[in-house]
RNA sequence: GCGCCCGUAGCUCAGUUGGAAAGAGCGUCUGCCUUCUAAGCAGAGGGUCGGGGGUUCGAAUCCCUCCGGGCGCGCCA
């Protein structure tokens, strides 16, 4: 509500600023210091007394004077040395917020332009780990934010099923644990695959770093899975999709899902790189480089400077695409991928179902041939968002150089790297796990999560010690109520604890992750967003047992005169700064989306649960005698609710009715 | 060496396109539960916004420079 009246009231200032004073000005606003000086100021009259060479507040006057009615503002003041500052119809706000808080939001029309958003991509050959949790809440986040604001959003999650990771988990099952592809298959069924996978993986860097010379065996077996011929390609095939099921699961947990995993052995198999190489090569992106270090490479130059220098041989700084032994790196790969994305390959996957969700949703994957007859339209998108982490930026240039550089101007503009900083540990939790630090290492403020040396706080055990602790909070509070409904709540508890740990941080912030921090359930965390929620219904629930026949459907009709008797009160402006902060989830998405930053989303619920609980605790709702006053405090609580769970829905936290 | 990110209270972090007296959480200290659940509320203390220049009516925010830290820059992914 709040961003609707903001931008009126930018308009209507540009238009009256061009027709009295002939000038064509943006207009900036802001939230004045104090609600005693209005909800929106401008300080446009500085930038006009430049312009005008006149004292800046007697413009602002002339102006406060002369705007013509805004629906909604009730009046116009100048303040400090030249601001104009306005101020809302408080009743009439709230009204229009109420109402509209209680409406469900529009979603994108099916011929509505697509946004990709491509997250989470764990290699499967390992458990998920904190970082990737951190790649999923984003990427989720991101997800539900886009649908909100109204665009259609296809979910996908990119899997590495033939790569060198899940190669060296095969090499692990056949030179350590010594199995079978039948074994590995039966291990491969059962529950914590994903964390017996975990420790091989890690003995698996130590096998290589004893005997340097077992790394020839990457690459045969990289060459059998890439394949799909032999005992190690029949093993990959066991474990990755175990892995993923895994995966899944643990994001399941989380209320992540996902509409499609393409799958890398269907982009080879497939010969997406094939059409692409011939599109590189038809549109002189790449070249082979014919000496130099990187002689008998296609390679692909990144600054366009040079584009003309085929011959000169100087191809030294140049990205290799194609190796000399004739294999495509991965940003070859990518750049296949990102052109099906925008429907530019002229190919396309198979796909079969994989998985249904619990609501009905279907999760598909690709496959090589066969599949569904008439599986839903996927890629074609108009926008892409990589949701991956700041360390490859320079690839993700790469891939997005490549594109320019084919003449997809537009699509390399709607290529969207959805940058974050890495998850580190602090060298505490890494000792609390058991790692032993070096010296250098004890040094630094943290600690790299490395799957590769089993070094890192699996998803799966932080979710269960978040959820034991929750728990015994839960059953401490309510003894009597029903074991699944307290576990139900403990899990809603440590999802919100969880996810709001994730979120908060804005991207460019590297996350130390500390158990402490990451456990607590009071101040600024998800819990405290919920018991906000929770206060606010019970409040309604205690009211319906006093008067059964009560209709919350009823609190839809504000009447105006007596909110507006309420606002002008006593306690009027601490009601008001809550109507207030209440009516701007809209502005907050607005900006939450144009800065593409979950996280504000995040500091908006918790200021909101922080203005509500101060609330909660001055004002007695139900104990309220003037029936006028209770209907209007019984009026915020509702705003305040729908409010607050819309805001942590978008954040993927769940509000329980009871905690 | 080049590129990207960070430096704000004891600690962890916000501060959206430059705007009105620098904010929050944690931690420390002091109060508040016969009440709509204290996973809460109130108060106190705590800051040369890394340093120095510059642009501007106005700078934590933009530019330059220096210092400190992190991450990239592979015929790995």
């Amino acid at each position: 509500m709040y961003h609707v009246l903001e931008a009126r009231i930018r308009t209507a200032l540009s238009t009256h600023i061009r027709q009295r004073y002939n000038q064509d000005v943006t207009v900036v606003t802001e939230r004045p210091p104090r609600i005693e000086m209005g909800e929106v100021a401008s300080p446009v009259c500085f930038e006009l007394a430049k312009r005008l060479k006149r004292a800046p507040r007697q413009i602002a006057q002339e102006i406060a004077a002369e705007l013509p009615p805004i629906e909604g503002i009730e009046r116009i003041g100048v303040a400090g040395g030249g601001y104009v500052n306005l101020y809302f119809s408080r009743a009439a706000f709230l009204a229009a917020a109420v109402t509209g808080a209680a409406a469900t939001p529009a979603s994108a029309g099916p011929d509505a332009p697509k946004c990709i958003v491509e997250h989470t991509n764990i290699n499967p050959n390992k458990a998920a780990h904190i970082g990737h949790l951190r790649n999923a809440a984003l990427g989720d986040t991101l997800v539900r934010v886009l649908r909100r604001a109204g665009r259609r959003v296809e979910v996908q999650n990119y899997i590495d099923n033939t790569g060198v990771q899940v190669a060296d988990v095969v090499i692990g099952f056949i030179h350590i644990a010594k199995k079978s592809p039948g074994a590995v298959r039966a291990l491969a069924a059962q529950p914590k695959f994903d964390y017996f996978c975990w420790d091989l993986y890690a003995r698996v860097t130590q096998f290589f770093e004893e005997d340097k010379t077992r790394l020839a065996l990457r690459g045969d077996t990289l060459k059998s899975i890439e394949e799909g011929r032999g005992p190690a390609a029949e093993m990959a095939d066991a474990v990755a999709p175990a892995i993923v099921r895994c995966h899944l699961r643990t994001m399941e947990r989380l209320g992540i899902e996902y509409d499609l995993l393409p799958r890398e052995s269907e982009i080879l198999h497939l010969k997406f790189w094939d059409a692409a190489f011939e599109l590189l090569k038809r549109r002189n992106v790449i070249h082979l480089s014919a000496s130099g270090k990187n002689a008998g490479c296609w390679v692909m130059r990144l600054n366009d400077a040079a584009d003309a220098a085929d011959a000169s041989g100087e191809d030294d700084d140049a990205k290799i695409i194609v190796r000399s032994n004739g294999t495509v790196t991965y940003v070859g790969k990518d750049i296949a991928y990102q052109l099906w994305k925008f429907g530019l390959l002229g190919r396309d996957f198979h796909y079969e179902k994989f998985h249904t969700y619990p609501d009905g949703h279907t999760l598909w994957a690709s496959v090589s041939s066969g599949g569904e007859p008439n599986p839903p339209a996927f890629g074609h998108a108009s926008v892409v968002y990589n949701v991956i982490d700041s360390r490859q930026a320079y690839l993700q240039n790469v891939v997005v150089a490549g594109l320019r550089a084919l003449g997809f101007q537009e699509q390399a503009g709607r290529s969207i790297h959805f940058s974050y900083e890495m998850v580190a540990l602090t060298p505490r939790c890494a000792a609390e796990l058991g790692y032993t630090l070096s010296e250098e290492e004890a040094e630094k403020p943290y600690v790299e999560v490395s799957g590769r040396k089993g070094l890192g706080v699996k998803a799966d055990d932080l979710i269960d010690r978040l959820e034991v602790a929750a728990r015994a909070e839960v059953d401490q509070r309510h003894p009597d109520s029903p074991e699944a409904e307290r576990a139900a709540i403990a899990h809603a508890i440590a999802i919100g604890a969880l996810r709001y740990f994730l979120l908060k941080f804005t991207r460019t912030a590297i996350i130390a992750f500390d158990f402490e921090d990451a456990l607590s359930f009071e101040g600024e965390t998800g819990p405290y967003c919920e018991y906000a929620v929770v206060r606010a219904r019970n409040i309604f629930r205690k009211l319906r047992e006093q008067q059964p026949d009560f209709d919350l459907e009823s609190l839809t009709t504000v009447d105006q005169d007596a909110a507006a008797r309420l606002f002008g009160g006593s306690d009027g402006n601490a009601f008001w700064e809550l109507a207030l902060l209440a009516g701007s989830l809209d502005t907050q998405i607005e900006a939450a989306v144009g800065a593409q930053e979950p996280a504000f989303l995040a500091k908006y619920a918790f200021q909101l649960a922080q203005a509500f609980n101060l609330f909660y605790h001055r004002h007695r709702v139900l104990t309220e005698e003037n029936a006028d006053k209770k209907t209007f405090l019984l009026q915020l609580c509702r705003l305040v609710e729908l409010q607050l769970v819309g805001a942590l829905e978008l954040l993927g936290i769940e509000s329980p009715e009871q905690m």
